[in-house]
RNA sequence: GGAGAGGUGGCUGAGUGGUCGAAAGCACCGGUCUUGAAAACCGGCGUAGGUUAAUAGCCUACCCAGGGUUCAAAUCCCUGCCUCUCCGCCA
């Protein structure tokens, strides 16, 4: 959520910089709810005030045994006007608050203007794309004909869009995850974290998909307005909702692994091939709770982490410095990691790193306690996949793929595998 | 699932329908004292919004959330959420 005194004090600015995005900020509206709402703000308070003085004399003339028939009268006029007026006003609150919370992050400065995907900026690479003396084969074909991969299987009991795993391959994906925590554990100071995988709506509301992005969200058919997490930057993200936290505690970093469900809503035909885009997937996720002045810095180590679990597994990947027009809605800054992908012969997404400044913050009114002035502040939160586990089984198993078929284990892994150092279905 | 208790400021915790934005303690900040510190003493210390040049003053709202009763609600009533205790059931 922006601060609302951007679109008071300086609306112009503020609508060109969402311009970048695409996002075109209905001006004259906020201008028309903002103008009712400060003269119905003051109508009303003024209302309020004289009730409350007279009340206070209706108490002191009581308790000298006088009568306050007369003022007991004015104040029923009061009450009559200020009952309308208090309708009035807090409907036009809550449209201003509705309004504010559709309009995305502001982007950074450092993030190039484009319209979409084809503007991101390549900011580095790492590797080289894999190269092999036979002819490829992608994850699908690879993942059947070991017999470990088996969609007939889930399209029976679920449908599209989801997986069924045995053997070597399911195993793979276990050690994919244990391997990643210990890795950001042990090496990059998280701290490991369980948590829930149904929210309430409080809380994806705190982290920017709700309420623009409902469509996305499995919804739970419960009372409660339950919802599965869509990544678990939901829930472990909002663990500091609502609180004050000691600057002592800063910086807050927590990973977890989560199954995530997304009801791929408007995709179609994209990627319906194989385990790149499911209605359920694991992903590890780092996240960190920071100061303002520290959160850029924090964007750049926490793109660190993420790719150094890249670099331990050996894959090739590429920086992208996502443009104005393609970052997330929440998102000041963004870095995907793109991974190498043979079966595809092209990058692809498997991390986003992300800077959200107080834009979450905001929304879960989560704050830390400025040590220099004592006065309460909005922390700054980022996230970043390290990695997704679904997208990485894929790079595995294309990269480490070999003429007969089978695939290799990475040597960072054979300790998760019980010294297994190649899967042969 | 049944029975009960409770949700008050950063924390603990008082609060009889009217001068309660809320006692007291802790924590924190400033001061006195001290070579310095501690102790003691004095003072300060919530958040948001409006008005304003103002981080001054004044005004408004906020005692879990949402309704209601009343001239007036932290206080009374209803609903919801959450926490705790006991019993039952259960991985």
């Amino acid at each position: 959520m922006l601060d609302i005194k951007l679109l008071r004090g300086d609306l112009e600015n503020t609508a060109e910089k969402l311009l970048t995005r695409g996002v075109k900020l209905d001006k004259d509206h906020f201008i028309h709810l903002e103008t009712q709402r400060k003269a119905l703000q003051e109508k009303t308070q003024t209302l309020q005030a004289e009730r409350n003085k007279k009340s206070k004399q209706i108490g002191q003339l009581k308790s000298k045994g006088e009568n306050a028939q007369v003022v007991m009268q004015e104040v029923s006029h009061i009450n009559a006007e200020l009952k309308s007026a208090e309708e009035q006003l807090k409907t036009l609150q809550q449209a201003i608050h509705q309004f504010i919370l559709e309009i995305p992050n502001i982007p950074h400065d450092s993030v190039p203007k484009g319209k979409n995907e084809t503007d991101n900026q390549e900011i580095r690479r790492w590797g080289t794309p894999t190269t092999f003396s036979f002819e490829v084969k992608d994850h699908v074909l690879l993942g059947e004909q070991l017999k470990l991969l088996n969609n007939d299987a889930a399209s029976k009991i679920s449908g599209a869009r989801f997986t069924v795993l045995h053997a070597g391959l399911a195993r793979l994906q276990r050690a994919l995850i244990q391997f990643m925590l210990d890795t950001h554990t042990q090496q990059h100071g998280y701290t490991e974290t369980y948590v829930p995988y149904i929210v309430n709506a409080e809380s994806l509301q705190g982290t920017g998909q709700l309420p623009k992005f409902a469509e996305d969200l499995f919804q739970l058919k419960a009372e409660q307005g339950f919802y599965l997490i869509p990544t678990a930057e939901v829930p472990v993200t909002n663990i500091v909702r609502d609180s004050i936290i000691a600057a002592d505690d800063l910086p807050l970093r927590f990973v977890a692994h989560t199954p995530c469900f997304r009801s791929e809503a408007g995709s179609y035909g994209k990627d319906v091939r194989g385990l790149i885009r499911q209605h359920q997937f694991e992903k590890v996720e780092m996240v960190q709770i920071v100061t303002a002045e520290n959160s850029y810095q924090a964007l750049e180590e926490l793109t660190a982490h993420a790719e150094f679990i890249l670099q331990q597994l050996q894959l090739p990947y590429r920086v992208m410095n996502l443009c104005s027009g393609d970052i997330g809605f929440s998102a000041a800054k963004t870095y995907d990691l793109e991974v190498w992908l043979p079966g595809q012969n092209c990058y692809r997404e498997i991390s986003s790193c992300s800077n959200f400044e107080n834009f979450q913050a905001r929304r879960m009114q989560a704050r830390w306690r400025n040590p220099d002035n004592k006065k309460p502040e909005l922390v700054h939160t980022l996230n970043g996949s390290g990695l997704a586990v679904g997208r990485c089984l894929v790079a595995v198993m294309e990269n480490y793929q070999t003429q007969e078929g089978y695939i290799q284990v990475p040597e960072v892994l054979k300790p998760y595998m019980g010294g297994m150092d190649k899967i042969m279905g």
